[in-house]
DNA sequence: GTTCGAAAAGCTAACTGTTAGTGTTACGGT
DNA sequence: ACCGTAACACTAACAGTTAGCTTTTCGAAC
């Protein structure tokens, strides 16, 4: 393998982030709906086809860092000290994220998911891939010994509450509100539960 | 208005009819991606607008009947007995309802859809209507005078609860397992806790 | 029974996201 | 200097969806 590093990633990144960036001003610009791939492509100067190559569909160029939220809820469950207790350090990062996103220079990108169907589905499906690495996290820590059904429970309702505490009137009230509620259910289900 | 009740609404409703079980036996025999609209359509024996005017979307075609769904789930709410408590009565509608999809007969279609990335994230749409409409039952209960927040989280939990038994070895005893969970953050948001 | 408004259905022709097929260029390793 | 391949380009098409407009079919008032 040798390690591919050199001018070619380079590029291929650089064109990967002029598309991106080059997307994401025009629907800003312009509506979401009413800017066409093909004018992304001709503003980014490439070709359509590369365009997708890069990208596997037009919403995505709109969550193109989805990955990194993927990888910091992740490392929330794989990176605790030992026995640090799971919910509070995923409470923590999902407040984290939560004030990321609701910050007012998030906010023109959020009206413009919020006003699009085919951008909010797509949000959607993408919480749910989260939400399955999460519950592999989990499911992999030994030190919590759940069961399968368990450790995806809790990490759909972890993905809930960032989903929902977005939407709230006051986020990071609703965050802790809805930790609440997942810690009570998190006990529950304790193996060693006896009587 | 004096009620259109007549032929009119009939011939409609068997227009709308004979569209969905033509796409649905078209769909099970040769596969959902590789039966185009047109054909449907054409079988069907309408034009293709008519069809889009009965349905929103291909996908829509499969799940023709979600909003029965829906009311099942928010009529588990409002038709409680008084003083009926809210959490079981939801689990044992719940627990009919995964029965009902988890059927052999029920089957095929469900294959079909696990198979089709474009069906899976409608039904994941489809899902959070479902949860909303849940979430306004709830709230609007004067026996449960919970927050928005706690409302909304409550009803996601509920769908999720759905959702994760589907996909289980063992649906039924998934419904038990996640309602335990629900039920202990349910209890969580009791107004009258002290101290 | 005739007539009239409106709902339902139809047809044509497009627009838009997406992909297959096929070259062409520019790197990276040898 | 050479070769393999990854990145990009171009054309053309397919599939879902919609706009615009006409025709048919009821329902009801006259």
């Amino acid at each position: 393998m040798t390690v591919p590093s050199g001018r070619r990633e380079r590029k291929k990144a650089a064109t990967r982030q002029k598309i991106a960036d080059t997307a994401l001003r025009l629907f800003l610009e312009r509506g979401y709906d009413a800017v066409g791939i093909r004018e992304v492509a001709a503003e980014a100067d490439v070709a359509v086809t590369t365009l997708f190559s890069h990208f596997a569909s037009k919403e995505a160029l709109v969550f193109e860092q989805d990955e990194d939220f993927e990888q910091r809820l992740t490392q929330a469950v794989t990176d605790r000290a030992p026995h640090e207790p799971l919910i509070p350090a995923l409470r923590n990062e999902i407040q984290a994220l939560v004030r990321h996103c609701t910050a007012d220079s998030a906010a023109p990108i959020w009206r413009m998911i919020d006003e699009s169907p085919a951008l909010r589905r797509y949000e959607e499906s993408v919480r749910l891939r989260h939400a399955e690495a999460l519950a592999t996290a989990i499911a992999a820590d030994p030190e919590l010994s759940r069961t399968a059904t368990a450790s995806r429970t809790i990490a759909r309702f972890v993905i809930d509450a960032y989903s929902l505490a977005r939407e709230a009137a006051e986020p990071e009230a609703a965050v802790d509100e809805i930790f609440w509620m997942i810690e009570a259910a998190w006990e529950a289900t304790r193996p060693s539960r006896r009587t």
